[in-house]
DNA sequence: TTGACAATTGAACAACTATTCAATTATACT
DNA sequence: AGTATAATTGAATAGTTGTTCAATTGTCAA
């Protein structure tokens, strides 16, 4: 048997077996969360919001948001590990972009739950 | 003029000023961020996965996800303060729930973009 | 009132994360 | 080749976060 870790008895064990087998698998979960985790930074959730304008070059983003190259790299880093935007490579400069239009999506319906 | 924290020059001012005035608000962002980043969490996201299938008591919740009833109620406590679950005391027993059906649209998005 | 159970709480600890700083790579231009 | 600019990288640090543990609150039943 598994590991237990629950330090009580379920009150409604019916319910419980129900509900168990519709739960999703842990991988599943585990992609859904790391996703929001990407998502739960305002620095991240700024280059986002600003690529969703235009793409852009990593210092221009930089003088936009009022941070470091270095900074503004190393979440763009996570973003694109997170298949969020993509990179181009054009001369000295790299400009990114979103990869895709979900990004948006998920803005609009987070919003609806903020601006209820 | 505000402090200024950026290391280099803009290659497209004109870009820049173009989106500069587009940029939401800052507590936007951070609402925008906060939400995302309760969402952030495995566990939260198998709480809010089961409530959305039953309201439940803390106690079956600690059992179907194989934790304590303190971590359990802890991590409640977060999805409360962010509107997400609301509580109903019923004897000894706290029945918790999903406060609307907007987890329930953004789940579906953010899988949108795992799952393509 | 006493005992048992459900849930909450606060403190502590370990794990994780975002930014800074310094160094490095890569490209363009003279 | 040599210099300047754009971007990336790794290490270090400070701040945040999730779980555990122990103690506490609130409710029911005898």
């Amino acid at each position: 048997m598994e590991n237990r870790k629950s330090d009580c008895d379920a009150i409604n064990i019916d319910l419980i077996n129900k509900i168990k087998p519709n739960m999703p698998d842990m991988n599943l979960l585990y992609e859904l969360s790391d996703f929001f985790k990407v998502m739960g930074d305002s620095t991240r959730i700024q280059l986002l919001w600003a690529l969703e304008e235009s793409e852009m070059c990593v210092g221009d983003l930089a003088v936009l948001l009022n941070m470091t190259k270095s900074a503004v790299s190393h979440q763009l880093k996570v973003l694109r590990a997170a298949k969020l935007v993509r990179a181009k490579k054009v001369g000295k400069n790299v400009y990114y972009a979103l990869s895709d239009n979900h990004v948006k999506t998920v803005f609009e319906k987070a919003l609806e739950h903020i601006c209820e």
